[in-house]
Order: structure tokens, then sequence, then C-alpha cells
DNA sequence: CTGTTAGCGCATTCAT
DNA sequence: ATGAATGCGCTAACAG
């Protein structure tokens, strides 16, 4: 059978306790027996039970995170941040996908805070009471990724919506656009949407415009549905001078709509999108956008959950801010 | 402090055993004392510490999943079908990173072996051998995805990549095509798109062909290297007729490149990638290109490996194919 | 249908 | 510098 800390322990002459203390590298061991228990772990190939570890610790070396969906580019990309930031810590994510969904959110939190996990990383604070209490209670830390635009139940990494859009509206109003069209996703579920969206219309109405249409897609946010929702939108506001789009699939795909039909980008309608997506950087135009800097979000947040073990009480906001990516549609 | 099964007992007046009998849908339990302890549950909060439950029954509700990047949008497909395959499952993924390292996926496979976890999902079949030795006297399922062009531990599954690239030789052979080139990405760790790469140069020479040109990124694949790489290679051979791409993200490249410098697709130059992502389908001319099934891969095999506890032995190996898709590029 | 007994493998006391 | 005893919270195997 698969070798344990008794078996190393009888084969180095040694204690379980002292085996224990060699592999985890803690505690006095003399030079001579350390070499003699590492040389039986090699040889038997041990590996630490980590159920049992985390039994007797009562807590794990496991991180909880809870993503809304993986569809979406920008998930796997604050992934890789928290895999970049756990890099060497020992540290192992134990992955849930939400789907958007608070009350799937709920059985995700319960289930993961049952492996005893250091912290929590989720995202948004958009979740049901219970899922607050079980969060705030654990003793864990917590941190909610993307946005800051309210009260973190512990730590919030991420950046301004609402001042994204608003810096959108500015941006292209100083650029001389003053014919506002917006083309969404279905956003019932993606609230930081919104945001921009209410942050470009007050950035507007600053100026003393406000939209002269938009048109939201019924599917979810894709390249097809910015194609499409921009070609529907066109349909009935043909006169608009930019387009600005929930994010840049949705933006990708209005300037490939532009393409197909025809309309010069950025000389007849300029288009903007919001995240900064590499492949903006790669079209026969440069996609004109913010980016949103979703690597730094997952990486930082990791380092901060995992810098004190429990919370202090006081929340914590990070904010990793966003840059306006000039490019050439807008 | 966190309730425990004996707090549950203590309050629903039964023993830790019948809670959970209870909690775990084990076992006979009479519909009395059944609400009785679901309702000490839900005051107390209850919930279950899995490492214990580990420990008691050698055997976790854990998934050990290993991924060589998250970059490539082709892996958190993948994820997302293993996702759809645990759904209601009760088992939940811990995930690692590789960076298609086989050292890296060493230490990971070791990691994630010390959580007893019930299967061990990786990425084609390149291990070190303490990997591979690991992963047979583990005594849980192992599945290898994306390709069965060699044979697995366990079970394999995935496509034949070698047949993909002949196949697409056939295809645009069949369609006029004879002057062909290749843009490639750097695969020194990507074996699978050597393959196809080989099974392109054989479905060639069936022809009595060969490739005219190629040219390899120094880079990871990406729509930009893409978009370079095909400049690169037209600079040395301008007239190819078709250029065949490791992947839809050098083929989207491709395309911009042709569409930034005037190269009418497909009357000049036929594009041929490979995947079949969404974005694919919404570019002004839908993208040519093979279709991979990436989520029926993942889904295909979480079904497999949880179907049955311990390995039988004979090794298994599932197709789960790949269709040429038409596209308005070649 | 329910309870008792006995660990699972490790880490935290406290000794030595 | 090392070891012995004890328990983490749960479940399997057997009673009753």
């Amino acid at each position: 059978m698969v070798p344990t800390l008794a078996d190393v322990a009888e084969l180095a002459g040694v204690s379980e306790i002292t085996v224990s203390r060699v592999v985890r590298n803690k505690g006095p061991i003399s030079e001579a027996t350390r070499t003699r228990v590492l040389a039986a772990v090699e040889s038997l190939g041990y590996v630490p039970n980590r159920a049992a570890g985390s039994l007797a610790m009562s807590g794990s070396l496991l991180l909880g995170v809870l993503l809304p969906s993986l569809s979406n580019i920008v998930f796997p990309e604050v992934l890789r941040g928290i895999h970049a930031g756990l890099a060497s810590t020992g540290y192992q994510p134990i992955i849930g996908v939400t789907d958007y969904d608070p009350v799937t959110e709920q059985a995700l939190v319960a289930s993961l805070l049952a492996w005893k996990p250091a912290a929590i990383i989720t995202t948004g604070f958009d979740h049901t009471d219970a899922t607050r209490r079980m969060l705030s209670k654990a003793g864990v830390r917590v941190a909610e990724l993307m946005e800051i635009d309210a009260e973190p139940i512990d730590i919030a990494v991420g950046l301004s919506h609402r001042r994204a859009g608003l810096d959108t509206a500015r941006h292209l109003f100083a650029r001389g656009y003053r014919r506002f069209g917006y083309v969404g996703h279905d956003w019932t579920a993606d609230r930081r949407a919104k945001l921009r969206f209410d942050g470009l219309r007050d950035g507007l109405r600053e100026n003393g415009l406000d939209l002269e249409g938009h048109e939201l897609s019924g599917s979810p946010s894709s390249t097809m549905a910015g194609r499409q929702t921009l070609a529907a939108l066109l349909a009935s506001k043909p006169d608009l001078d930019v387009v600005v789009f929930s994010n840049d699939d949705m933006a990708i795909g209005g300037y490939f709509h532009c393409l197909a039909a025809g309309i010069a980008v950025p000389q007849s309608l300029g288009i903007f999108g919001f995240n900064g997506l590499e492949i903006g950087e790669a079209l026969p135009a440069r996609l004109s956008t913010i980016r949103s800097n979703r690597f730094l979000i997952g990486k930082t947040a990791v380092e901060r959950v995992l810098e004190q073990k429990d919370a202090s009480g006081e929340r914590v906001v990070v904010d990793t801010g966003y840059e306006i990516v000039e490019g050439e549609t807008a």
C-alpha cells in the first residue's frame, strides 16, 4: 500500500514525529537524521497525506476560488494571475464556477469551506445573505474580485467600473465624438457591465449629451452577438458617430460588422470596447478600449489574502486601476 | 467554534453515525429521525469537514486536473467540459497548471495525489517516468486528454491530430489548392501541433506535393504571432495559394494580416486553421478550420473516469473526433 | 433502523 | 534533538 509516516519512520529508525519535522522543515533536526530520513522518504516514494495533515492542523493549503464563468476569457486570465501568485507557496486552488448565480455560489462556498481552505477568492459583491454569513464567520480571508464600487466583506481587488464608464465618455467626447450609441450583452447577471453603462451616461450628461440609441443583445457576451447587435442598432440609428460596447468581445464583433458592411472605422463610426484583450491589438486597426488588468487582479488578490492568516477586521480595498488604450478604432 | 458531527448529534439526540448517514444519504434512516437531524444541521449551520471524511474513507470527492496552460482558450474550454461533467456529482476539481513542462507536471501530480483524489485528468502523453509510475500505482483512474495517437496509461480522450492534419491536406487539395504554405507557433512543448504538421505533409505527399514554404514563430501561439508570421512567410514566398496555420488563433492573425495588406481571402490566398473557435464564425469571412470538440473532451473524460472507481487494467481510448468546418477562407 | 468500537495519517502538546 | 501520548472529525465494520 501507499507508504505513511510510520513506514518512513521505521525504515529510517526514528519516530514518526521526527519524519514529520523533516518533511515540513520545522523544528530542530540534526543533519545526520535529516539526511537519513530524506533517504527513506525518497526510497519509499513517500507523499504526505494532506487530508490527514489538514485534519490535524485544522487548516489546509487549499485556496477556494469562485469564478462566474470560464467562457469569458477574462476569468481564465484572473485564474492565471491567481496561479502566478500561488507559485511556490505550496497552496493549490480549488475551483468552482457559479454561472453568475448567487444561489449556486452559496452551495459552492459551503462545499469549499468544507475543505478548510486558507482563503476564499470570489467575484463581485453579489452574494446571498447566507453566503455572506458563512464567509464572515468562516475565519478565513475573503477576497472579492473585479470591482471596488461597494463595501467588501474583507478585501476587494479590482477597479471602479463606474469610473471606467465615466472616463470612456470623457475620452470620446474629448476626441470630438457627439452622437453616441451603446451595444451591450445580457447583463442581468453581469452587474459590472451595468455599472460601466451608468458611468458612461453620467459622463455624457456632464457634457449635456445622452445616448442617441442603445441596443442590448438577449444573449451572453460574444463576438457574434456584438456583430449582430451593432447591425440591429445601426438599422434604427444610422447616423451615430461612435458606439461604445459592453466589452471587447462585443466590440470586436461590431468591428467585424463594419468590415463586412463596408463601414469605415473610425472615419464613419468609432468603436470602443472594454478589457483590453490581446486580440484587440492584432486587429487590422488596433481596438480602442480600456485595459482592465485581470492578471494583476488575480495575482494581487492572492498576495493580499495569504499575507496575513486572519482578517484584521478592517476592510481593505485595492484599486488595480485601468488604462485607456488609444487604439485606432475611436 | 464551528460545529461538528458531535454537536449535531447531541442537539438531535442521536449518535454521530446517524447524523453522518443522514448527511450522506446513506444507509436506512427513519423519516422521523432524518427530519430531526436535518433540522439540527440547519440550525447549527453544520458543514461536514471533508478532510476528516477523506481521511476516514481514504479517498476524496476531489478530482485532480492538470492543464498545460490557461492562456490558450482551448484549455478553459476543456475545463468547462470537466465542470459540466462534474455537475451535481459532488466532486470538485483541483487545478494545476504545468506550463507544458513535464517536470512541473510531476511535482503537481505528487501534490494532487496527496489529496487522494478520485481521479486525475491530465493532458497529452508527455510525462516523466516518475509521473507515469506515480500515476499507475496511485490506484486512481487517470485520463489523458486531447490526443489519442499513443498508448494511454489508463484512458485517453481526444482526437487523432495526425489524421486531422492529413484530412486538412486532402480537403484543401480537393478544393483545388496546390501551393501550400504553413505558419506555426513555437511547438517545442506542444507536440500536438507537430503531429498535425506531420499529418499535413503526409497528406500532401500522397498527392505528390510538399509545402512550398513554412515559417515558425519563435513565440507561443497568439493572434499577433499569426499576423506577423504570415507576413514573414509571404515576404519570402509570395505565390502560395493557401496557408495552413497551427491553430485558429494563428489563422485569425493571418487573416487580419490579409485584411490589412489588402490580400483577397480566399481568392488570392486561402487560410485554414485548427480548433473551430467561436470567434472564427464571427469574422467577416467565416474561418475555414477543423472543429476539435474541447468541451466534449472534458465532459467525456469526467464521465469515463467516474464511471468505475478503479482501473480495470485494460486501456481505453475514446475518439471524440473532429469535423471540417467549410467556412469562407479556404 | 440505530449505536459502539476502532481507526484513517498526521501534528500539537508535553516530556526527555 | 528526539519521542510518547493524544486528538483532529469522520466513517467502516460490525453489533444489536
